[in-house]
Parts: structure tokens; sequence; C-alpha cells
DNA sequence: AATAACTGAGTCAGCTCTGTCTCATTTCCG
DNA sequence: CGGAAATGAGACAGAGCTGACTCAGTTATT
């Protein structure tokens, strides 16, 4: 693979993901216009829509898990993880909105994994009496989009716009769900 | 408007709840079939697929506010008031998950207001420190729907699947969620 | 500089959905 | 019963999207 045909692979990936995020039913074209390419290319790239779907499902996989390792989920205080955990989200929300909405139903095993190990973790350390993980995950997934969709300005957040005031007001609001 | 067309556009809307539940995106002549009608007599009473979509909209407004008044917002206890609308929201949505699903965006402005007078009362009332009756709407939209999508043996419903075990667990969950 | 890889632009057939119209037939209602 | 309304079946044009293909021109690599 050219180091050309590199760059046009990424290219694509990335104008699928705001396209997509504004209109998921955005004809293949208007992908390759806000790409810079042909349609032609990224029919290449990607023979069918489908594929192209899928390789941006990977790709949020992929940096989804690399969310969970940075925030040390094995092995710092649950708690901690999980405010870590959700600042790396948020982040990767603002470049992928569309492929984390999409894996909603396919996560990779590999996440769903790492993700499960932090709600056990929580329990054990009694922050949380919610016992299975699948409704933790669901409970805190619904709480992540509700969280990124308030405006800057929301009272919610507090006074200043500090970076990491999202991840608290999730992690105050999970916490208190999961303990009812 | 005759009896026998009233019944047809009765037909037409259930039918249009069901499929397009399952496919958003469902072609109007799916919508037809399930309703045992020919896609001709659904344009005629839906001349186009936004009209349809409009009338599907207002149809589950008209049954929310219904909810609100069964549920006596204004008078009742307001946790006694949100337990009861819930119950009646989980009913509603059997029959009209789509319907619902699209109000996400375009609730009436009478729903609204009756929503947030629940709210606003639960913080009166101390039940909650969230203030904004608004961030309350979302986190409760949000977890209607997890809550909803749980299957009916999950541990959090408790051991015997009781009428209003779910509701149960929305209202435990969501002021979990807004007293934090 | 030469070769191979990549791209742009255009064309093409095929498919699906939409919305409209017609006309023969059935169904309601007075 | 008889007229008016509603329906079914089918055809129709139009639009949009997809995926495949060609071929001339550009770009990277050695």
């Amino acid at each position: 693979m050219r180091a050309d045909a590199e760059r046009s692979t990424m290219r694509i990936l990335e104008a699928a993901e705001t396209v997509l995020a504004a209109d998921p039913n955005a004809p293949m074209e208007r992908i390759a216009d806000a790409a810079g390419l042909a349609r032609a290319t990224v029919h290449r790239r990607f023979p069918t829509r489908k594929v192209l779907l899928e390789a941006l499902v990977e790709q949020v996989n992929e940096r989804y898990l690399l969310a969970l390792q940075r925030a040390r989920v094995d092995a710092a205080p649950p708690a901690v993880a999980l405010h870590r955990l959700t600042e790396s989200l948020f982040e990767l929300k603002v470049s992928h909105r569309f492929g984390i909405q999409l894996t909603g139903d396919v996560l990779s095993p590999a996440v769903i994994e790492r993700l499960d190990l932090v709600f056990t973790r929580l329990h054990a350390a009694g922050e949380i009496t919610a016992v299975r993980p699948q409704w933790c995950r669901q409970v805190f997934r619904a709480l992540v989009h509700e969280v990124d969709e308030l405006p800057p300005d929301a009272p919610e957040l507090g006074p200043a716009d500090s970076p990491g005031a999202r991840a608290d007001l999730l992690v105050r609001t999970l916490l208190g769900a999961l303990n009812a």
C-alpha cells in the first residue's frame, strides 16, 4: 500500500465520521466530497457502504480500548479509573460521534470485558450497589450521551467550564443512579 | 369521513408504528401491507411520508398528555405522580415505540410543561437536588429507554415480574441520579 | 527516469422508493 | 335500492443511490 493511498483511507474515515454524524443516511458522494476525493476512490478502499461502516466501528473499538488502558482500569481505584475513562470518552465523542453511536450494538468483546471490570470493581469497593455489569454499562452509555449533549454553559457543569466538569457530573450521576 | 375510511386511517397508524419500530426506513409499501391495504390507499390518507410521521408524533403527544393527567401531576405527591407516570409510559412504549422515540426532539409544549412540573415539584419536596427540569427530563427519558430494554427476567426488576417492577426500578434509579 | 500504483472524471445498468393517476370494483349510508 | 365514497390493482415518470467499469492523467517509489 502506497503512502498515498494510506492517507486517502484515513481521510475517508475522518470524512465519514463527520458527515455521517450529521446524517447517518448521507450518500457516499457526500463523504467523498468531504474527503476531497472522487466517489470512485472511496469505493476502491471500501467496496461497499457496509464495509465502510464496519471499518468505522473497528476504529472506534480500538480507540475505546486505548482509553480503557490509559485509565488503568485494572489497577487504579475504580472510581478514579471511571473518571479518567469518562474524560477520554468525551474526547472520543467529539471526533467519533457517529462511530460511538454505532457501537451501541457491536462493542468488541475485549472492550466489554474491560468495561465490565470497572463496574465489578466498583461494586466490590462498595461504591455502587448494582450487581450486573451489563446494566451498569447500559446506564453508563445512556448518561454519557446525555451529559455530552449538555450545552457548555449548563449549570450542571458548575461555574467554570473546566475540562473535567463533564466527567465530574457523569461520575456523580452514574454512582447515584447505580446506588439506588 | 366515512366510517370505512376512519378505520383505514387507524389501521395505517397502527401498522406504521409496528413496522417503523422495527425499521425506521421501511418503505411505505411495507406499512401498507402490514395494514392490509394498498399502497395507494396509504397515500390517500397521508400524501407524504412526512405527513404520516407528523401524525404519529401528534398521536403520541396526545397519549403522553393523557398519561400525565392520569398521573395527577399537579396534585399528587410528586414521587407518586412520577411513579404512576412511569407506569403509563412503559405501557405506551409497547404500542408506540417508534412514535415515542421520534418525539425525542418534538415533544409538544403542553407535554413539556407538565413534565417539568413534576420535576420542579420533586425539587421543592427535597426529593432531588437537580434544579433544571430540562436536565431532569433528559435523564428521565434516557433511563426510561434503558429500563424498557431490560429483559423481563433481569435481576434488577426483582424476583417476580410484577407490573410495577420496571417503574420501581426507574424511579429509584432516577432519584439516585438526580440527587448526586 | 521508468515503472507501478493511485486518482479523477465520466459513464453505465440496476435497483428501490416516491408520488400520481386511472379505472374497474367493492363498500357504506341514506 | 341507488348514488357516493372508498378501495385495489396496476401502470407511470422521476428521482436518488449504488456499485462497477474505463481510460487518461497524476503521483509515489526505486
